[in-house]
DNA sequence: CCCCAAGAGTTGACGTGTCAACTCTAGCGT
DNA sequence: ACGCTAGAGTTGACACGTCAACTCTTGGGG
């Protein structure tokens, strides 16, 4: 296997560079105009009913360490709430909260407007094709 | 300007969860081959002469603040060491230690041969051209 | 019935990144 | 020569992600 050639070095730094700047961009995007991160984002994205936490961990393709960790800091700020099962008093699920409704609506216009304008007006069809064939190509391999 | 459609969402679903995967498996590799992180890779390969911590955060394009936590851990662990002036005893460089250099031989070998594996040699032409004009177009648009 | 192994969930320690506040020095104007 | 400001660098507080260790429940064998 050939070692990396200076233009290979170029390419991956390129990259590994833009992606964080994007990142970043969006992050404080998110965090000034809704207070929320990125991560958070994602989980008010997808916690739509009440469910386990294994089950969104699942759905989120997380680990269960890193989705305890971020509940219990948007239980703490009001997004959430843990379900208490009423007999034994253990935990059983988690739910959106009505502040946690609210933060997802706003979020998903504000955000969603931010990635059309930073992302997918920049790209040209094939481009996005190209892209998103090499996402599910990594998804694919490395998801295990 | 349109909202995003469940295409576009998942299309960004998709770019965020290869791209996540994909940073975690380079990390891990790095971390378990060479003991080191991706960010002291890239310092690493940055300091190849001595330098001011301001001109190495430029060079990296990073904020100096993380420059500066980063390079105290480094030196704790003796990769780098801070460039003393004799007469004031003040820090006004840092460079890389005979263990950073060691350490980042071996990196460059180890990462470069599982970038190529996990990244170029997965890539066809037009793939890798569409994701470098991207990544170029953002660095352009987003390195203010 | 009891024990214990497996799974779900949590917690703590640690490395990391960001922001804001801080120190220190050099250079400049008067 | 004095003082002030701009810049370099550091530090502290906090949010975040990972790993490993832990608790708690549950569902079988014996």
């Amino acid at each position: 296997m050939a070692d990396m050639s200076s233009a290979d070095w170029e390419f991956w730094d390129t990259w590994m560079r833009a992606q964080r700047l994007l990142v970043r961009e969006l992050d404080r995007g998110l965090q000034r105009d809704c207070g929320i991160s990125k991560a958070e984002f994602s989980v008010l994205m997808t916690l739509t009913r009440p469910m386990r936490v294994g089950e969104l961990a699942d759905a989120l393709g997380w680990e269960k360490s890193r989705v305890a960790h971020l509940l219990t800091r948007m239980e703490n700020r009001g997004l959430v709430a843990r379900i208490e099962d009423g007999a034994t008093g253990r935990r059983t699920g988690v739910e959106l909260t009505g502040e946690g409704r609210r933060a997802a609506e706003s979020a998903t216009r504000v955000h969603g407007a931010t990635i059309r304008r930073l992302v997918l007006d920049r790209l040209a069809p094939e481009q996005a094709e190209a892209i998103q064939a090499w996402g599910e190509q990594l998804i694919g391999r490395l998801d295990d």
